[in-house]
DNA sequence: TGTACATCAGTGAACGCGCGTTCACTGATGTAC
DNA sequence: TGTACATCAGTGAACGCGCGTTCACTGATGTAC
């Protein structure tokens, strides 16, 4: 074996960066990742079958990496509550571990959106704008427009997206507080809605 | 003008019906469309510029229209909770009313998702198997264990991925009514959150 | 009503392009003796 | 230590393919007189 080349690590590297940068696999080609990666394409091959194989390396092992630390908080002892909670930090505190593994991981959309742009026709934009006037009239106490209208439509998700797109300035790690009081409060709305 | 030809409308649909079983507008060929539409990739151009001019079209039109419909609930008179319930009610009805506009306009993701496939270290399967375990422990009372678990990740957005794929056999019609408790206790929970 | 012409939705063949991929090769590094 | 050989990551040119798009055309329909 030869001394530490580090190709194979940076084609890795450059193409989840790319990826995540993309918003998806698509529209991100071989010689995109080549050139990011200083190679060229056909060195890809040395290392994966094909970019679809590399692409799947990715996924499935940042995937099932991610899977298999939830699973050890959602399969740990104590009652759900506290583990709903502990594995609503251990997200937030992957998504500041590192990002752009978690906006691949979640993110592959919204191109689109990213398209069509903030107009005041957005679904999005009104119902913020609907929030941000409720908040002002006192109708709700005051906050962050922005974080409540993200946990409307996703909580954790959305406001991984909001984040992605420069809406919202603060990191998931920032507002994990939150993002916990407010699942914790879904998941008692659930429990009353039920028994009715 | 010639009697109703209808090759455009057909055109239109059949796009926006493969967009939405892809998942997106990537992977998706004039070609494609021209065949589901039973004409010649070329009479595309009779109508459109490029194709890129029919999907901005499509999503454009289709989102603006709804950002229309839903402002005009948004910005209507009564408390914020009452709008906030009829926005979520129509975008319920939306959904039954025209799934495959929705979900074009809504779910452009998630083919990475496809492909991986239901796995044990699938965190959404492993965030489901805690939930569903919490419910049969009765740490949480009865319920529908998916629908809680696409709560938690994100209400209506994610409750909409999931009947995509088939993991909830109840059109968000159906769930209207648990959708709108949930994020009904969303912005309460917000509201003490922000007083503290 | 009949004929000549205009309109224009739709056709069919072809285009240039960027894609993923292949493969004979190079040349730096490691090993044998 | 020096020489011959083996290994193999990375190269460069080329491939076939499907993509979006173009354009001269066809032929059915509508209009003028």
């Amino acid at each position: 074996m030869r001394a530490g080349s580090d190709t194979r690590t940076r084609i890795r590297q450059e193409a989840l960066r790319l990826f995540a940068a993309a918003g998806g696999v698509d529209g991100v080609s071989v010689r995109d990742i080549a050139a990011a990666a200083g190679c060229r394409p056909s060195s890809l091959y040395t290392h994966w079958p094909s970019i679809d194989a590399l692409t799947a390396e990715i996924f499935t092992v940042g995937y099932a990496d991610y899977g298999r630390r939830l699973a050890e908080v959602a399969d740990g002892p104590g009652p759900f509550p506290a583990r709903l909670e502990a594995m609503l930090r251990l997200i937030c505190a992957l998504h500041a571990e590192d990002r752009t593994l978690f906006e691949f991981l979640l993110l592959t959309q919204h191109r689109q959106l990213a398209a069509f742009g903030r107009t005041d026709a957005n679904p999005v934009e009104v119902l913020h704008r609907a929030v941000a006037a409720a908040i002002e009239s006192g109708e709700v106490p005051p906050g962050d427009p922005a974080l409540l209208t993200a946990a409307i439509v996703g909580v954790v998700v959305q406001a991984a997206t909001f984040l992605h797109y420069g809406r919202i300035g603060r990191g998931l790690d920032a507002m994990t507080d939150e993002i916990v009081a407010l699942c914790l409060r879904l998941i008692a709305a659930a429990s009353k809605e039920s028994r009715r």
